[in-house]
This record gives structure tokens, C-alpha cells and sequence, in this order.
DNA sequence: GTCTATATTTTGATAGAC
DNA sequence: GTCTATCAAAATATAGAC
């Protein structure tokens, strides 16, 4: 199983990353996650590698410095969350239900709310190593919600006067905002209702 | 002007403070919300100390730690809010305004706005030292507008079907919402005329 | 792949002179 | 009221043994 003379050493998976790495990587990015949860400058290499149960040093042999550790962290999220909702999907009503659903979810763990509430917020400095990461995210997002709103408006299902532009800025705002009160307080607000009410004021006979 | 064996020393401001520490301490407070606006882990006092041109130990006579430099800062920014809107209007359509012409003025101080985008996402962990600090101010903001938006329903003119509660939460999400965009990219909100078409599909006939 | 040991910075805070 | 000097702790990262 290890053959070092040709270079190809232990098992391999289905990715071309090593059996055990894979594992251990995967157990530093829930931990990662965690820890950044309150802040990238917050959260210490030190403490996910507690968590881990390793040493800094171990931790540093899969990714070789904090803001890797922080990309990858993201990457995965960001891989996640795509298969949760259908930014595609013919009928924007659709997409607007999987973000009231996106929402609900949200609500089973905290700890990505936190991540993405804190981080995104901490990153709008342009020296923050996330800074473009979020930069770019946004773009994106909004883009989708663009076109998802065009849809509506050639459907004349958008409140008349609102442009796919604004909704899909607003619709942003919205979801995050929501969230900062929702992590002071869960008791305050439940982030699906409020979102499906909102929708309910934007779009004609509600999604 | 100066008796010590009096225990008066120096002149005395208003507020029973000396005349130097209160220029001193507002030059600090200046800096340190700058440097906070990046996050309360992320600035240091070393950072703070020498935007205003002094030691840290200096500084350190003026604020005797860290956090509480940072309480200082944020009572001091509430101060000046509370002179801008008029929270406790008898017209809701009043107070609303004033949250538009809040939102424009914020445009005009974005080191402002980033210090609270930053430090209430920061402070949703409960072991931040400004934790308690946001849960009550959320919670008393929210308690304005819900006041505020009871007027408005009882003159009629909240869309039918949505409680002041959770008008209140809605319009608190959208405003925090807008600036964590706009801070990323100041091109892409503008955060009062987002703000007015908000509240113009809440209130019938518009503010 | 993981560890120990260590280098190097940076931090918040204190003591005491002036 | 401000400084210099200093401390103790914590941080990221590297080198090299196993």
C-alpha cells in the first residue's frame, strides 16, 4: 500500500487526497468553522487545534496558514449551501421559496450563521483576507436574484414600481439583517416567517 | 487655577471634567473608533495610541482598559444618534422619515456605520465585551419602532396584515442589512432611496 | 502525518520617574 | 498627564526529529 519509490504513497481517494489527511481535514474545518464563528482576528490557530485534538504545528502541515484555513472554511460552505437552493430555477417564485427554506434551515445552525453574519461584516475592510472572497459572493448572489426578479416582473408578479435590482439588493439585506437579531436573540424573530412575509408585501399574491 | 491642597485642580468643564483630558479624550475616542471599526480584536491600543500621538500607557490613563475605551466609544455614538431621529414622535410617519434622512447621513460617515455593522455581528457571541450593549440597544430600538409602528396601524395606513413587531424587526433587519452591502461596495445601495421604497411598500400611501 | 522546540511579533497592562 | 521601561501572555509560523 505505500510505495514511496514511485511516488504514489497510501490510498487514494476519489479527490487524489490522502485517506487519513481527508479525515483529519475535515475535522479542522468543523473546527475552523467554530472558532471563526467569532471573528477571523478572534479565533486563534491554537484553539482549533485543541479542538482537534493535535498541535499547531499538525494543524499547519494541512493548511498552510490561517487565511487558507479560513478560504477552505468558506469554499466548503459555499459548496454546501449551493446544492440548498436552485439560484436557476425557471420559476423565480421557486428560487424565493428555497431561500424562505434556506432560511428555516439556517435556523439548525447557528454556528454558519454566526460564521457568515461575523465574517461578512469583519470583511467589508479591504485588508481583511476574505475581502474579495465577499466582495465576489455578493456579486454573485445578486446577479442571480436579478435575473430571478426579472422573471417575476415579465410575469407580472413584482410589486409594480420595484426594479429586479432593488428587490435583489433588498432581498439581501433582508436575510442578513434578519440574522444579526436572530443570533442576539432567537426568540426575537423567526427568520423564515419573516422572510416569506416579506416576499408576501414584495410579490403579488405572495410565493 | 491649579489648588491642590483644595482638591480642586485645574479648570473644570461642564461635566466636572478637566480641561486637557477632555480634548485628549475625545481625540482618543476619535481614533479608537476608527480602529474599532475593523473589530474589537482586530484594533489595538497601540494602533488607537499612536493615531492620537501618544504611548499606550498614556492612552491607558485616560481609559483604564481595552473594553472600556470601547464602551466609551459606543456611549458616545448613541449620544449622538439620539439627537438625530426622532424616536418618540406622535406622527410614526415622522420617526420613519427620520430613519431615511438617519440612512443618508450615515452615507456621510462610513466609519461610523462600519463600526457598528462590524461590532454588532462581533457581539452576537456572548463573551464579547459589547454583547450586553447591543442586546439592549436592539431591544430598545425595537421597542421604538414597534411604539411606533402601533401609531401607524392605528391610523390605518401599515399594510394589512403585518403586526407593528414584526414591522419593527423588518425595518431594523433591512437598515443593518443595507450597509453590510454598501460597505462592501458603496456603488451598489443607495441606502436611503433602498430604505423610502421599503417603507413605501409597508405604508399605505407611503411616508 | 504529527510532534517538540523555538523564533519572532504583537498584544494588553503595570510601575514608577518626571 | 505623559513618558520609558518592562512584563507576561498569546499569537503565527518554521525547523527538524520521529
Amino acid at each position: 500500500m505505500t510505495e514511496t519509490a514511485t511516488g504514489v504513497r497510501k490510498r487514494r481517494g476519489p479527490r487524489g487526497e490522502y485517506a487519513k489527511s481527508s479525515a483529519t481535514r475535515e475535522a479542522i474545518l468543523d473546527a475552523a468553522l467554530e472558532v471563526f464563528a467569532s471573528g477571523y482576528n478572534s479565533g486563534s490557530l491554537r484553539d482549533i487545534a485543541t479542538r482537534v485534538g493535535m498541535s499547531e504545528a499538525g494543524l499547519l502541515h494541512h493548511f498552510k496558514s490561517k487565511s487558507v484555513l479560513l478560504q477552505a472554511v468558506l469554499d466548503l460552505r459555499d459548496e454546501r449551501a449551493r446544492q440548498l437552493v436552485d439560484m436557476e430555477a425557471e420559476d423565480g417564485a421557486e428560487t424565493l421559496r428555497g431561500l424562505v427554506a434556506l432560511a428555516r434551515y439556517n435556523a439548525s445552525v447557528p454556528g454558519v450563521v454566526e460564521l457568515y453574519c461575523t465574517l461578512s461584516a469583519e470583511s467589508t475592510a479591504p485588508e481583511h483576507p476574505a475581502h474579495e472572497y465577499f466582495k465576489h459572493r455578493y456579486e454573485n448572489v445578486r446577479a442571480s436574484l436579478d435575473r430571478t426578479f426579472g422573471l417575476l416582473i415579465a410575469d407580472g408578479r413584482l410589486l409594480p414600481g420595484v426594479s429586479a435590482e432593488r428587490a435583489a439588493v433588498t432581498t439581501i439585506a433582508m436575510m442578513d439583517g434578519l440574522q444579526v437579531q436572530w443570533l442576539l436573540d432567537r426568540n426575537v424573530v423567526d427568520m423564515g416567517d419573516a422572510l416569506n412575509e416579506f416576499f408576501d408585501g414584495l410579490i403579488v399574491g405572495g410565493i
